[in-house]
RNA sequence: CGGGACGUAGCGCAGCCUGGCUAGCGCGUCUGAAUGGGGUUCAGAAGGUCGUGGGUUCAAGUCCCACCGUCCCGACCA
């Protein structure tokens, strides 16, 4: 493509809503533009990246046994009836773009494809001959995000790749799925990113296990748990952890109320009572789809609240507002506690605020604490269950060592589904007995136009991207100086031709401009391969070499450049 | 959804508090000249419904109201 003819011009200031590097980069090299909140055109640059990647997944899918297709992006209200999904997607989290058509039909923009999907293969499958499947397809989604962020990151239209397949039973499902984790394995690797695979909540989706695929980077939206020693890795909403456990008194001592005026938090709480932070609990007050919770935790810990949401069995769940903390506990906001609440409260317990002799908590009074709390004696022991969130320095689940943790971008997620949609949707099969059964679902998405955006975000300097071969959007980027010399404009076209003609897909900045301006759009917009055509290597038949991540460049005769530019970028000679 | 901020030329911003002639600046764009391997220099020029609608006023980019749009923050505290 000459540079003269391309759309997608680069800015020279940074576009001000733009929060990460890769945002940011995005924008300024010209590889997409903002629409509305959330909504990008994506321009020639990223178009051809994103077709690089697709072909990739595409690829790996392929390899793995699953088949595209293309299933559409409006969808029925009925079908996701039949799922029970409506209700939660639309009225309680408001996630799905849903309107009415002219007829007055309600119809949605998919999120997510698990209803249609099913519908198409109960049509396909009757019989246990009919199974294994597995298809795929990649698409633009639409989810009316909350907050959409950072770009391409969480966007409320972009484009995943999402395969399902069906089994007819556990050990298929367990083999597709494998399969699949397999492939998105091979297809982070191609990519070239630093990545980390983690065990993850199934969420919403529904399911029995989930792995997540997580490229590592400061500016990731997730935070991963995982254990240097042993290699437990878990998105932290998902994560087990275990606690140090210390020596209990040997006697409980009667327990008491303790003024302590405006002690907020539990660290100058235990400094002013002297005694152990681990040794104090927090009850926090939340308002669920069930009535009011007080939970629970060891005071050096909080609450995974999808742990606890899971565990009380409640759809929604937020914190109490003050007023409504006022009115139960009789006391501000900071001094809740479990003894003498309002009978309506259920109270639950994280497993650690268990076996504990004289421990803290709030009073229910403003600017008061109960020590020398315990259970049996002066509360009854509420329910027990594991709802702390586990952080960086708790103990590993699997081994004895310490957990650390990192940030991560979520490309990747991968489900067992089991009969989750098949057994209300009636997506059954007859086994090789006659009996009717309902088809073992997985479904299996990966984050196209995000990968994109993790790439940026963790392959870029202080110049501009760095983009790798494999999804680079062209792989050369040459540079004509000096153009108005006819010479050298004849010996830059020249380049161009050839390396076409050897299918070598290259950029060629004809435009004229000063060399300073090229090379500063050359480096921002990041290909991996520069070659420079110009007064100083047309003489000799050569042309000027460099690599995007390399400071030096070198003078080769163009046989020779190309030898080197086939084999980086593994095109066949 | 709650809270906050912003909306002025293609991009980034000033002007608004304290209303007053032809609304400025930097970058970019166009013309000319010089320069010619890391955003060079000089001279000139074009380009704006001041988000939209209403109101106050002799007078509104500036004050008030509504709407639209964009961005940021949101329990980590018991």
């Amino acid at each position: 493509m000459r540079q003269s003819r391309h759309v997608g011009k680069t800015l020279r200031e940074t576009p001000k809503d733009a929060q990460t590097a890769a945002h940011a980069l995005l924008l300024r090299a010209g590889f997409m533009r903002q629409i509305s909140a959330g909504v990008y055109v994506y321009l020639p640059l990223l178009h051809r990246t994103l077709a690089k990647i697709a072909q990739i997944v595409r690829e790996e899918m392929e390899a793995a046994g699953s088949e595209e297709l293309l299933m559409p992006a409006l969808q029925p209200r009925e079908l996701w009836l039949e799922s029970g999904r409506w209700e939660r997607y639309t009225a309680i989290d408001g996630i799905m773009f849903a309107f009415k058509d002219r007829r007055g039909s309600q119809v949605c923009l998919g999120p997510t494809h698990e209803e249609v999907v099913t519908d198409v293969l109960r049509r396909e499958i009757s019989s246990y001959k009919d199974l294994p499947k597995n298809v795929f397809q990649i698409q633009t989604k639409f989810r009316d995000e909350i907050r959409p962020r950072f770009g391409l990151m969480r966007a409320r239209e972009f484009i995943m790749k999402d395969a399902y397949s069906f089994d007819a039973d556990e050990a298929g499902m367990e083999s597709s799925y494998q399969a699949m984790r397999e492939a998105y394995h091979r297809i982070c690797r191609r990519i070239g990113f630093n990545y980390r695979e983690v065990e993850a909540d199934p969420g919403a989706i529904g399911g029995s296990a989930s792995h997540e695929f997580m490229v590592l980077a400061k500016t990731g939206e997730e935070t991963i748990i995982h254990c240097p020693n042993c290699g437990y890795a878990a998105n932290q909403e998902f994560a087990s952890s275990r606690l140090e456990e210390y020596p209990q008194d040997p006697e409980p001592l009667p327990m008491q109320e303790v003024f302590g005026e405006g002690l907020i938090g539990v660290e100058p709480l235990a400094e002013f009572l002297k005694i152990p932070v681990w040794k104090t609990t927090k009850t926090l007050i939340y308002e669920t789809d069930q009535g009011v919770v007080a939970a629970m935790v060891r005071g050096d810990c909080d609450v995974n609240e999808l742990k606890l949401a899971k565990l009380l069995g409640c759809k929604t769940l937020k914190l109490a507002s003050p007023e409504l903390i006022k009115e139960l506990t009789g006391a501000e906001v900071g001094y809740a506690g479990p003894i003498g609440l309002p009978p309506e409260v259920r109270i639950v317990a994280d497993h650690y605020v268990n076996n504990r002799v004289n421990f803290e908590c709030g009073a229910n009074k403003t600017n008061y604490h109960n020590i020398n709390v315990n259970f049996g004696r002066d509360l009854p022991p509420p329910q027990f269950g594991d709802f702390k969130l586990a952080k960086a320095g708790h103990i590993c689940p699997r081994c004895e060592s310490r957990l650390a943790a990192d940030r991560g971008i979520e490309v990747g997620h991968i489900f067992k589904l089991g009969t989750k949609y098949s057994e209300p949707m009636n997506c059954v099969f007859l086994d090789a007995e006659g009996r009717r059964k309902p088809v073992l679902m997985g479904c299996y998405g990966i984050g196209v136009s995000r990968m994109a955006a993790a790439w940026v975000e963790q392959s870029h300097d202080e110049k501009g991207i760095i983009w790798s071969p494999q999804i680079a959007p062209y792989h050369v980027h040459l540079i004509g100086l000096n153009l108005e010399d006819p010479t050298i404009r004849e010996a830059a076209e020249k380049t161009y031709e050839r390396l076409q003609a050897e299918g070598v897909e290259t950029l060629f900045d004809d435009r004229p401009l000063r060399a300073g301006e090229k090379f500063s759009d050359a480096d921002l917009i990041g290909l991996p391969i520069r070659l420079t055509v110009s007064r100083r290597t047309a003489a000799g038949q050569a042309v000027e070499y460099k690599l995007r991540h390399e400071k030096e460049a070198i003078l080769l005769p163009f046989d020779e450049a190309l030898v080197k530019i086939k084999s980086f970028c593994g095109l066949n000679s």
